[in-house]
DNA sequence: ATGAAAGCGCTAACAA
DNA sequence: TTGTTAGCGCTTTCAT
């Protein structure tokens, strides 16, 4: 079925005996236009409920007041709550938004880019997946004067703007809040080292350990590649903290659906939740609803999604290039409940 | 910053002094082409990294395909799961998707749906916001034959192809649950009117209470009209419902965002979850982690948004207009946990 | 104050 | 086998 039974300025000048130009003129309210000439088109085009075709315009003028965005899952947490604080800045600057899913998966996420870009959004907002490595593709663009800005997974090779949370101090704080409460043995379940989340928050832990004369066990750390995308991978890194050799009292999560995943996984074994210390970053409203709640890192989604936007508009909008990138990072914030109590 | 450093078809030709017709044929594996025109053209392609523009492709061909989705919120597990689904569907028929949210309010569904239109998507998937009672320009759109199929929150009235739960059993079977297990005085929480969903899975709940000859109280039924979106509409409710003359013991709610709210508001309001039997519609993963664990009712978020678009493809790409629409309904399944014991 | 024509990137009917 | 041309809906420059 095709359907194009939509009505066009065509029509319009048509049914009006006037030229395509004056109708267009008309309707954006130009002055030269006669106050009879523009009444009547006005009046007719509402009647016939006319709406421009933003696809014509698109091609017409090459932009798109469209802004792709990437991320790896809408359903999580941080990322909905982004993609609020996005809405909400892009809209009233009078831009819409087309979000894409990944799925941590690199090959899905260079279809949705390319898709993006030859649908003429006018800038992107980057969030990359955990099998992202090779960026060429992203740099090219970049260098082409592509607006682009990356948000909390970000690329350091990729000098564009970004938008952080203070991954590093979220995790330091996570982890000495941990030792502070009695725990010594705390493991780590993180994702792939691809991710810059991944490598900051992980040296947070282990700098906190270090300024505690905690000695550093890899063991105690578990790099969950999929990024909790697969729930036996995240089982099993927990059970092999339980159950091998050295054992944990306490258990710091990187990321929101893997720290998510994890409590799934911590009653699944043995329930093991209730017998041992837990932190994890998570944006969840639901943390206070567990026993015992949990504690949590809790990063500014939404406004790491506004001030995106904000960059990535005054770039779209700026009329000479933009060479200069600043890093912003935003602090996030430790949410103490019972789960971190001393046992 | 305009970016327009784009190949297109026209610089190929000329590169290689050929016509754009040429190019477009060889780059579309034309017969009439040779095959060492189609080689140069396809190697210069690739090599130049271009990329059709689907914006001028759209508009030639009145047809983009990509799908526009209308939700309420991408925050909500139901949807986001239906979404999922949606999209497992719609990429491998070689679909794109866009996603919009409305947030329930209906002007922000009628911003998205005209954008979409106007972005010539080649159909679209409805599920409508608390606030929608006119749908007069989705019966528009409908009877010049745009495609749409409307799933979970539908409009009778609208008669598009439907996709739902069985709304009315699930409530039923919930609430039978509740009378099995002793429970008498039953609250519901429930969204507006307006929704289809609230109606079905309201009667779903007074049958019930009617065959098991518990008189139907009114005073016991409260309408969230903003669904959740707002906090404290959701805690009165609450309150009412254990402060009021008529003491509840037992609490059911319709909707996914409802349900998670309602859970925070009883923690929030003196602590009642424990001390009152629940169930509520959700497709949250993490509802075996509370304590007690909540029983649900779990609809088949990601099987709804699959045949949605199946169906919804079927009618882009049908020769002939549809005239005869379906409603189908999927079953839901009760999960009994902890949260519906007897106290 | 209004109209004619060109062009955004692409495809296809028609010509050669 | 390849090229020319028109047209999708819109805006804008350049006439008039």
């Amino acid at each position: 079925m095709k359907f194009d039974d939509v009505i066009t300025i065509k029509d319009i000048a048509k049914a009006l005996n006037l030229s395509t130009s004056t109708v267009s003129r008309a309707l954006r309210g130009r002055y030269e236009i006669s106050a009879e000439t523009k009444k009547m088109v006005l009046e007719y085009a509402e009647r016939m409920n006319y709406r421009p075709n933003l696809i014509a315009l698109s091609l017409k003028e090459q932009r798109s007041k469209a802004i792709g965005i990437v991320v790896s899952e809408i359903a999580n947490n941080f990322f909905s709550q982004a993609i609020n604080g996005i809405e909400s800045i892009a809209y009233n600057r009078g831009y819409h938004v087309i979000i894409t899913q990944s799925h941590e998966s690199r090959d899905r996420e260079m279809v949705n880019v390319q898709h993006l870009v030859s649908r003429n959004v006018d800038g992107l907002l980057l969030s990359f997946s955990c099998e992202t490595t090779d960026i060429s593709y992203f740099q090219q663009l970049h260098e082409k004067g592509f607006p682009m800005v990356q948000f909390d997974r970000v690329m350091e090779e990729l000098d564009t703007h970004k938008v952080i949370a203070d991954n590093y101090q979220g995790a330091f704080h996570a982890t000495e809040h941990l030792i502070s409460r009695g725990f010594r043995k705390i493991g780590h379940i993180t994702s792939t080292n691809n991710l810059n989340i991944t490598r900051e928050r992980l040296q947070g832990y282990k700098d906190a350990l270090l300024k505690h004369h905690i000695p550093y066990d890899e063991e105690l750390v578990k790099h969950c590649n999929r990024g909790g995308m697969i729930y036996e991978e995240v089982e099993e890194a927990v059970e092999s903290l339980f159950f091998n050799k050295s054992k944990i009292d306490a258990l710091f999560t990187a990321g929101d659906r893997l720290t998510t995943v994890c409590l799934s996984a911590l009653k699944n074994v043995q329930n093991k939740y209730k017998q041992v210390g837990f932190i994890g970053f998570t944006n969840t409203n639901l943390a206070d609803l567990f026993t015992p709640s949990v504690s949590v890192v809790r990063q500014p989604a939404f406004e790491i999604g506004q001030r995106a936007t904000e960059l990535l508009i005054e770039m779209i909008e700026s009329k000479k290039p933009i060479t200069d990138f600043e890093q912003e990072v935003l602090s996030s914030h430790l949410i103490v409940r019972d789960s971190s109590k001393p046992l």
